[in-house]
DNA sequence: TTGTATGCGTTATCAT
DNA sequence: ATGATAACGCATACAA
């Protein structure tokens, strides 16, 4: 009735704790015909192991480092907070966090940051950078060494990290593709901006978005991207050029530096008959959801992100399965009446 | 750097390992002045109990009861699915589960359940009952008992809950009302159905959906609520009669029986038309989505419900507070394209 | 190759 | 009123 413990297997077994131990850990040192008695017994007992009471005798610590975009990014600084939450409330004790930055455009210097860590020391990574050669060799060097990787928000699919932790771009595109034709009341152009950060990203959400719209709503045609370069004049010049010359009835925007966008689309006082669709819930994007100048925010929740990472990074390195169905991030709607 | 333990604490205060124990359990048979002496200590080291190796010691075993509507309720089964599977990935170990079915329709024969349970070897009850005096007086009575209390879906807020696990059904009302006023596009009725199942939930959703169709959309008026009292045949006549008289343009399902309301609007071959919303994502909804016959549905996670439901009730036997932004349950939209 | 003994942080049962 | 001491389930240094 009660679960099955390492004493009652090595009583199964007919061995000696040390030697269940040893099969258990897979350590050397034991016949292959031992080996077989006490695997046995595990199964025959249906024994599963109190990881909590090995981290215990183990004095275990997990040391995990997040290596975050630096600068002045918001959905970057809500993850840093959530995490520290999560830290807080003990969602997963012995755990040390340590937040790395960096520069997200400069591919070596992401690379130079990362083989600073001393992979020794460390259990697992969580990394939230674009996909590059570099990365990809950062990233197998990592796992060389027996560090954990996952791929935080946006994916590095040909490297050699264990799992990715974040949504798909495509149906978040799509998503905001079918929000747009829905809500949009009058035929015109729709008016795409990004700040061609995470490029990979960008393009599969702005995949996903024309395929919806282009498909189902002939009314609307969607204008070429425009980049702004995380320039927040830049970004002001084009939006206004846009809007005067064109036809615009909805405004996609796929990455960050939503402040600057808002900024120009209320200048140009049209927010009132727009329709405008941004990606993450951040202080400028929330707002603007209340005002009533973003019609829609499609999210991941930080929060669930920066769990769902450390439970992922722990379970990688317990060797334990994954539980899919907690740590699948979902794309969510948010819109002025379900703002959390 | 290392966590302090119960024998830091011993040590500065002078005492022994047994005392510090009765201190921090708040046993008796401890001078006042020995108390100071050792709360002291903890303060000044910033001790924090190691909840695992004390559930070790302990050999804690905490044991819940779910008390769940019966009958083909697709959400509830959903649920029941969901509380299994987080049961089964250990997502809180050490815990059994017992799920008891009631017939929502009869607070007696709900009351008559849950003065069976046996309070002496229980630990905390999820409730997902609609509120009503017998109700409050047994959720009264399990308080008496020491049982943790949690109300589930559906709040108990006159009652001695300990708390409420779920989402506000007058937000969720409004963000149905704010989806079906940008989704129609053009004026006319909206049908309402209800299976006047937990009646204040309905009630207040119907409130926030009406608050805002009334108070955005002036081209929508919202008809009086069409029960069907979980009657499928009812439901089809109804449903068939109102859309042949009325200029119908939207409906809105606030409660089960889905399956009814979509096998009548399919039958009505105004499916393409009309801009239909429902509650909670089943087989049933998610097939409607995909086949467009549902343009939205709003939802709260079943998987997210069981995992808080579960964690809160640990936290509430342990006396540990609870973490407000993780047990917090999202109001979630699902279109078509983002099903999961 | 295998077994014994001890400790991890906490609780609980004995003595004192 | 207080203190040793032995569990809990597991890991491991050390013996055999």
């Amino acid at each position: 009735m009660n679960r099955p413990t390492v004493h009652d297997i090595a009583k199964e077994a007919g061995v000696s704790l040390a030697t269940v131990d040893r099969v258990l850990n897979a350590r050397p040192g034991v016949r292959d015909k031992t080996i077989a008695k006490v695997q046995d017994a595990v199964v025959r007992l249906g024994y599963v192991r109190d990881t909590y009471a090995a981290n215990l005798a183990r004095k275990r610590l997990y040391r995990f480092v997040f290596v975050l975009p630096e600068g002045p990014n918001q959905f970057a600084a809500s993850l840093c907070a959530a995490l520290d939450e999560a830290h807080a409330a003990q969602i997963s004790d012995r755990t040390a966090i340590e937040i790395v930055r960096v520069p997200l455009r400069d591919p070596h210097a992401i690379v130079r940051r990362l083989r600073q860590l001393a992979v020794e020391t460390l259990d697992g990574v969580a990394l939230m950078v674009p996909e590059t050669p570099q990365v990809r060799d950062a990233v197998a060097r990592l796992k060389a060494a027996g560090v954990a990787v996952v791929a935080l928000v946006s994916d590095l699919p040909n490297s050699r990290r264990d799992h990715f932790i974040g949504t798909n771009s495509v149906a978040a595109g799509r998503t905001a593709g079918l929000l747009m034709g829905r809500f949009v009341r009058r035929p015109g152009e729709v008016l795409v901006v990004s700040n061609s950060m995470r490029a990979r990203d960008s393009l599969e959400r702005r995949l996903g978005f024309d395929a919806v719209i282009s498909g189902e709503f002939a009314g609307l045609r969607v204008l070429p991207s425009v980049e702004s370069f995380d320039d927040p004049a830049r970004m002001s010049a084009v939006v206004t050029e846009v809007l005067a010359r064109r036809d615009v009835v909805g405004v996609y925007s796929m990455g960050s530096g939503n402040t600057a966008l808002l900024d120009a689309l209320r200048e140009s006082g049209r927010i009132g008959d727009l329709v405008s669709i941004a990606h993450e819930l951040t202080p400028t994007t929330e707002s603007a959801l209340r005002e009533g100048a973003l019609a829609a925010v499609i999210a991941q929740n930080v929060g669930h992100l920066a769990r769902s990472a450390l439970r992922v990074l722990r379970a990688l390195c317990d060797g334990l399965s994954i539980y899919e169905a907690q740590e699948r991030v979902r794309i969510e709607i948010i819109l002025r009446e379900n703002i959390s």
